[in-house]
DNA sequence: AGATCTTGTGTTACTGGTAACATAGATCGT
DNA sequence: ACGATCTATGTTACCAGTAACACAAGATCT
C-alpha cells in the first residue's frame, strides 16, 4: 500500500494526500476527510525512509551509551525519550561499551542511518570521530562532563565540582583519612574528573594525598563490597569513603553491614548519584544527588532546538547537583 | 557527497561503486582498491535510508519496553542488542508505559519507519496493532508470557510456572500462610500469570486463597517496604511473602531490617527475578533466577533467522528458570 | 574454431515519497 | 470590470540508492 494506491482511490493526487496527511492546514475540509478515509479503509502506512530521503531529514536521534545496564543512564534516557516522543521524534541506542572506537563504530552507524541529532555520553571521542559529525554537521549533545572545547552543546554537570563538593562536605564534617574510589579512569573522563575534585580539596586544605586511599574499581556490588573490605583492612585509619561512581557505594554499606562495621562509626560513607536505593539502605547513604532526566530532556530539548533551527549558538548547560546528608556521614 | 561523487572521482558508474562497498565479491579487486581509496579521501558516508528504501529492507529492529527505568529489562536489551550489532542491525527503543494503547502507537511509528523486525514485551495488544503486524509481515517476537497465541514468535519463560514453582517451594519448607504481592495486573499479562501460579499452587494444597494475603502496588523500593510494613501489621499470621515483581522485595527486606524483623524469623521473604542486588542484602533474598540476558540474545537470533528467510516456522522457546534458595525463606 | 559460460561493468527503471513551481478558479480592492 | 492575490490542487523533477537486465571481453568446453 503506497500513497499512490491512497490517491487513485480517493481520485486525487500523490501531492494532496501527501498533504492531507502532513500538512492538514494546506488542504480542503472535504480532501482532508475524503483521505482520511481511504487510509483507513485500505489500512496505508506512511513510508518514512522515503519521507526523510525525498525531504531530507529525519526523525531519528541516536544515543551511545557505555552500557545500558547502567541504570544512570536509565533516567537520562527516559528524559530524552520522554521529549522526543512528545514531537514525533524516535531514539535510536547504541551500547557502545567503554571503548571510543566501539565510540566510532557507533557513530558512523547513525550517521549513515542520518539520524537527525546525536546523544553522546562524553566528550572525548576519536579524532576521525569528531570529523565525520563536523563533516555532517549533525547537532550533537554530550552528556558526561562540562567540557571547555564542546563539540556543540554540553548539557551535563560538573563531575570535578560535585566532587570537590562532597569531598568537602566530608572533610568539614571532621573526617581526616578519606578515601576515594572511582571506577576504572582509563577512557572514563568523568571518573577522572572526580579525582581531580578530590585531590583539589585535599590539596587546599594542605593535606597530602594517600595512595592507598585511592582505589579503581570495575562497576557493580561486589566490588564495592571489596573496596571497603580492602580499605579498611590495609588502610586502616581511613574514616571515610568516597565512592564515586556507579552502586559501588551501596555494595560497600551491605559489606559494612555483614561485618557489622558500623557506619559512619568505623567508616563513613558516601556515593555519587541519587539511585532510590541508596535512600533505603541502613543507614541511608549520603550522596550526591545529580539532575539525571533532567539531563536528558534539556539534551532532547536543546536538539530538537538546533534541528529547527530555533537556536543556532552553542549551548552550554550547567545543570546543579546537590549534597544530600544522610546517616552515613 | 553522494556515492554519484564517488563515482566520478573514481571513473567508474554508480553501480560499481554501491557493488565495491556492499558486495565486494562482484567487484574486481582493482576496482574495489579505486573505489575505497576514493571513499576515504571524500569521506564518504553511504545512505541508509536510500539502501532501504530501494532495496526494501531495513536494519533497524524496534523494541518496546514498558519501562526503560527497569533495569530488569535492561538486560534483555543488552542481550538483544549484543546480537544485533554483531550482525549489522541497529536497535530502536521505544518506551510505551504500561498501556496498550501507547504500545500501538509505537508499533504504528516503528512500521512507519519500515522496521524489518519487532520486539515486544507483552503477549496482549490492541486488534488494531495485530492487525497491522500481520499487513506489515514483520517478524514479531513477543516476550512477557508464554502464550499458546503468539503473533509469531515466543520466547520467554513461564511466568505461571515460576510462580507455582516458588509458591510450591515456600509451601514445602513449612510456611503456612504466604502471602503474594505484585506489580498492578490490570494490563499486565505477566503478573496476573503469576498470581495464577500461585492461586493453582494454594488450590492443589488444599488451602483457602486469603485475600488479605494478596496484593498489588507499583514498583519502587518504597512500595515494598511499604507492603511489608502493611501484611505484618493488618495480617499477622503471614509467614511468608512473595514478591512476584520488580524490586519490591529488596525494598521489603531493607525495611524488615529498619524494623528488626526478622527474616525468616518473623516474615520469609522470597523475590521474582535475578537482581545482582538481592545477592548483597542481609540476608540474601531467595528468588527465581530468570534468563533475562538469553531471552534477548534467543529474541534477536529468532528475528534475524526469520528476516534472513533461514527460518519460517514460528517459534516459541521455552527458557528455563531456576529457584535460588538463600537465607531469606 | 565456434558455442557457451563466466566475470566485470554499465544502463534503465524503479523504490515512495517531497520540494518547487505551475495552474485554474475564487475572492478582493479599487 | 480588471488585474492582483489567494486557495486548492496538480506536474515535474529529484532524493540516493538498488534490482534486473544488457553487454562486451576473456575463459572454458568440445
Amino acid at each position: 500500500m503506497r500513497m499512490r494506491d491512497v490517491a487513485r482511490k480517493a481520485g486525487v493526487s500523490v501531492m494532496t494526500v501527501s498533504r492531507a496527511l502532513n500538512d492538514p492546514d494546506k488542504v480542503s475540509e472535504e480532501m482532508r476527510q475524503r483521505v482520511r478515509a481511504v487510509v483507513e479503509e485500505i489500512g496505508y502506512v506512511p513510508n518514512r525512509l522515503a519521507r526523510s530521503l525525498s525531504s531530507n531529514r529525519s526523525n531519528m536521534i541516536g544515543l551511545i551509551v557505555p552500557s545500558i545496564r547502567n541504570s544512570l543512564f536509565a533516567e537520562t534516557i527516559k528524559g530524552i525519550s520522554d521529549v522526543l516522543s512528545g514531537n514525533g521524534y524516535h531514539l535510536m541506542i547504541a551500547d557502545s561499551g567503554p571503548g571510543l572506537r566501539e565510540e566510532e563504530a557507533a557513530i558512523t552507524a547513525f550517521l549513515q542511518q542520518r539520524v537527525a541529532g546525536l546523544v553522546l555520553h562524553n566528550t572525548s571521542h576519536t579524532p576521525a570521530a569528531v570529523e565525520m559529525i563536523a563533516k555532517a554537521k549533525v547537532p550533537v549533545v554530550e552528556n558526561g562532563n562540562l567540557t571547555s572545547t564542546p563539540l556543540d552543546c554540553v548539557v551535563s554537570y560538573s563531575n570535578y565540582e560535585a566532587a570537590r563538593a562532597m569531598t568537602l562536605h566530608l572533610a568539614r564534617m571532621g573526617y581526616k583519612h578519606i578515601a576515594f574510589v572511582s571506577l576504572v579512569r582509563r577512557e572514563n573522563d568523568r571518573a577522572r574528573e572526580r579525582l581531580r575534585g578530590y585531590l583539589a580539596v585535599l590539596a587546599e586544605l594542605g593535606r597530602k594525598a594517600d595512595d592507598a586511599l585511592i582505589l579503581e574499581r570495575s562497576s557493580g556490588f561486589s566490588a564495592g563490597a571489596e573496596a571497603v573490605a580492602h580499605l579498611v583492612e590495609t588502610a586502616p585509619q581511613v574514616d571515610a569513603i568516597f565512592f564515586a561512581g556507579d552502586v559501588l557505594a551501596v555494595g560497600a554499606a551491605l559489606e559494612c553491614q555483614r561485618r557489622r562495621w558500623k557506619v559512619p562509626g568505623r567508616v563513613a560513607i558516601a556515593s555519587f548519584d541519587d539511585l532510590d536505593m541508596l535512600r533505603h539502605v541502613n543507614p541511608p547513604l549520603t550522596t550526591i544527588r545529580l539532575p539525571r532526566y533532567e539531563i536528558g530532556w534539556r539534551s532532547a530539548e536543546c536538539l530538537l532546538d538546533r534541528i529547527s533551527g530555533r537556536a543556532t549558538e552553542r549551548i552550554s548547560r550547567d545543570l546543579k547537583f546537590e549534597i544530600i546528608q544522610r546517616e552515613s556521614t
